[in-house]
DNA sequence: AAAAGTCCGTTGCATTTGCAACAAAAAGAG
DNA sequence: CTCTTTTTGTTGCAAATGCAACGGACTTTT
């Protein structure tokens, strides 16, 4: 287990936690270390579990099959992001994904109960511990109500304003970059990138915008 | 403050809390107590705080406004609900919304820093309320994953299998009812109602599925 | 029972969008 | 520099969608 500290270490779950107090802590999770194969399942959809998922080595799909079979793969998991955290509070929620193995990967497993209950010697991380779990937590909502907000929107354009307004109020600035090429843009928006692409140009043409690349700038209509 | 405990312990932070704690843990917390006229800003987006807000009386809502000043309710916040514990947990974020009185609304402040951390002297329930905190968030989560991923399809039709599906296998069974009128489905899937409901008919003249009010079977192509 | 209101399906139509295929531009590789 | 790969813009077109408007079924109110 030391050998893999260096990945633990750096994981949002144990960010601050000191070398020597790791071991300590995953005894006190009750740390389970578990390897699996290409394409194997680590959790299957409708399944419960009072554990998450810290991946030590490896890459794991997050993925979702639907009634008439099709499958999709929701999100990727690389080394030191956490999985599982959601339904290992909510217990007895059964799973909505499943979790497999995109290539051979090494998962370290923690009682999430134990996480979040102070242990009664008090351990001194302990606090930070849960701190960190809030804030990955925090951090997911963040994220994930900024993209449905741009989301719900009932055009391309609508999104796209949604989206450049918010990253202009980021950057506190008209003009800014974002971290998206086009092709990540409209997956990111959840639509086709060449109407996308197309929408971005007439938008320009109507003076809305410009844009060299990654970088914009809008522009207030009255001007 | 003592005529708002009944709201105060139906809420899902202080779930399962005595009553004679309440008072203790909310001065513990901080708790600051603040009224708010109809149309005022509880919170501004672009400030930041330290704490989250639990709504005793009224109604707030969480707005949001683009570049261009378009101004657009996001959700709607009822007593006993709590907001901004996501600004609150991740300090020194701005807010990305606005919250509103939608009526006079009396709102009660924590300290989420005080929440987050295990005071000295241990009080019994403060374990409680933190696991209750996760809870809230995790829900919240599981919520959001799920709405979307049915957002996330291209098409209305997969959208509503997306969505359909999902509840087929919550209820475990090909024969359900779904928790929305037609106009509310629509909204949750960021479409427009008549195209859903042509979909579904054409749905149902396909031989996908059936429908009558909110009771829907779904069938396999094979059978 | 009549009236008003709500919910839901239906339809026509202009617009938007996804899709596919290609072109142009940019970035890397050798 | 040349060749290859990746990224981005362009366009035609069929299909999907939003929008508005209408009417029927069902509920609630008076």
């Amino acid at each position: 287990m030391k050998k893999y500290i260096d990945v633990i270490k750096k994981s949002p779950l144990f960010r601050g936690v000191k070398d020597e107090n790791i071991l300590d802590m995953l005894q006190c999770f009750q740390g389970i270390n578990a390897i699996y194969e290409r394409n194997s399942f680590i959790l299957e959809a409708g399944e419960t579990t009072s554990k998450m998922g810290l991946l030590l080595t490896g890459k794991v799909y997050i993925i979702k099959e639907d009634f008439w079979g099709n499958r999709n793969i929701m999100m990727e998991i690389l080394p030191g992001d956490i999985f599982g955290e959601v339904y290992g509070i909510i217990k007895d929620e059964p799973l909505g994904n499943s979790v497999m193995a995109a290539e051979k990967s090494q998962v370290l497993f923690l009682e999430i109960e134990k996480l979040m209950t102070m242990c009664t010697e008090s351990c001194r991380f302990h606090n930070l511990i849960i701190k960190n779990l809030l804030n990955v937590m925090a951090e997911k909502t963040l994220l994930m109500t900024q993209k449905m907000e741009h989301m719900s929107k009932r055009t391309i354009r609508d999104k796209l304003i949604s989206y450049l307004s918010e990253q202009s109020i980021k950057n506190g600035n008209q003009e800014f970059e974002i971290p998206f090429g086009r092709q990540q843009l409209a997956d990111y928006l959840a639509i086709d990138r060449s109407s996308m692409s197309r929408e971005l140009c007439n938008m320009k043409k109507e003076g809305l915008l410009e844009f060299y690349k990654n970088r914009f700038i809008l522009y207030n209509e009255n001007v």
